[in-house]
DNA sequence: GGAGAAAGGGAGTAATCAGTCACTACTTAC
DNA sequence: GTAAGTAGTGACTGATTACTCCCTTTCTCC
């Protein structure tokens, strides 16, 4: 009786859950986000969410997980068939696509933050190293080229923390002119 | 009767709540560390600590102003008397300084963590800006310096919070060597 | 149609934790 | 000495929260 109850498979739920959770850990970090919030904008029981992750440091982990990845994903897409400066802009490219959905970016700051727990930190070291050495191989730039890349990343996640991402004046504006020409070489 | 009761003054004892905050808070952030700690860190009860600071999150807004303010502080003093690059230089010896402390780097990394709650930002916005704009106005320095200067600083905050910033291989220690001439002309 | 598996939740529980109250002990000024 | 103020805490409390028990409902396959 009554509206049909529409399930779902467990697999779809534990997306729909890392979504939510994505949501709720990057806006309030692992700490601050309740796993009541994430179960009720994910439209499932706390219970069930417990029942298909366990922890929710593990809920955490995977949604962690799944934000490196997607940077990865859309990174050596980036740069598919291409070498050296050219894929470096490309990834330069992709950066302001990522831009775009400030989660992304706060949630690698909340990845970081949590790196007080070693489960958390080895995750990050993996996810985040292998940005890095993909960076490194798709470019074939000089370390130094790689490191401002890698540091202006840094920067951005900061700055959509601060929410000065769209600043119309100030210092905001001036570090933020001052990105076009990051994946170029300078003077 | 028995040993003195050694009474501290109420402002010696803001001072060792807040140095005892900072340890905590840039450890395990604004929500995962307790007042319980940090009260038992610094050696006075936890009713205390609420007399003297009132909520949980003022005693981390004034963890994180103290931050910034001995970050401004040695930069400042580094730049006293100097200009251009030789300011840029000395400011980048300065960060070194701060390197030898990881708790600095990862109170910062906290407090951008914590920016979803709208004083926080505020606080942040303000401290983190008046450092991006001394290093402006001390360095005179084009936009794109001194955008990868800054961006080399909140690198540095994520390799702290990483614990990878005395790895001695791998793309850690990559990025790292490509750090001493962050603060010099390249190529 | 019935048996077994899988999806899903109602109603807890034990612990933690921010914040309060009411009180004691020491110090200073007169 | 005493009054007023300041340093300091033991013992709570109400709310939140991670996590569990056990039950019901739907689906699948024979």
């Amino acid at each position: 009786m009554g509206a049909a109850v529409l399930r779902k498979t467990a697999e779809e739920r534990r997306r729909e859950i890392i979504a939510a959770a994505f949501a709720e850990f990057a806006e309030r970090g692992l700490h601050g986000a309740s796993t009541d919030a994430i179960a009720h904008r994910a439209g499932v029981s706390q219970p069930y969410l417990f029942r298909l992750f366990g922890t929710k440091k593990d809920l955490f982990l995977a949604a962690a997980e799944h934000c490196y990845r997607i940077t990865l994903e859309t990174f050596l897409r980036a740069t598919e068939g291409k070498r050296g400066d050219e894929a470096l802009e490309a990834i330069g490219e992709a950066y302001h696509e990522l831009l775009s959905d400030r989660q992304k970016l706060r949630m690698q700051l909340q990845t970081h933050a949590a790196c007080d727990d070693p489960e958390v930190r080895a995750l990050a070291r993996r996810g985040f190293g292998q940005l890095v050495e993909l960076i490194e191989r798709a470019s074939g730039a000089d370390p130094g080229r790689v490191r401002d890349f890698v540091a202006f990343g840094m920067l951005l996640n900061v700055m959509a923390a601060l929410d000065v991402l769209e600043a119309e004046e100030g210092w905001p504006r001036r570090l933020m002119d001052a990105c076009r020409d990051v994946c170029h070489e300078e003077v």
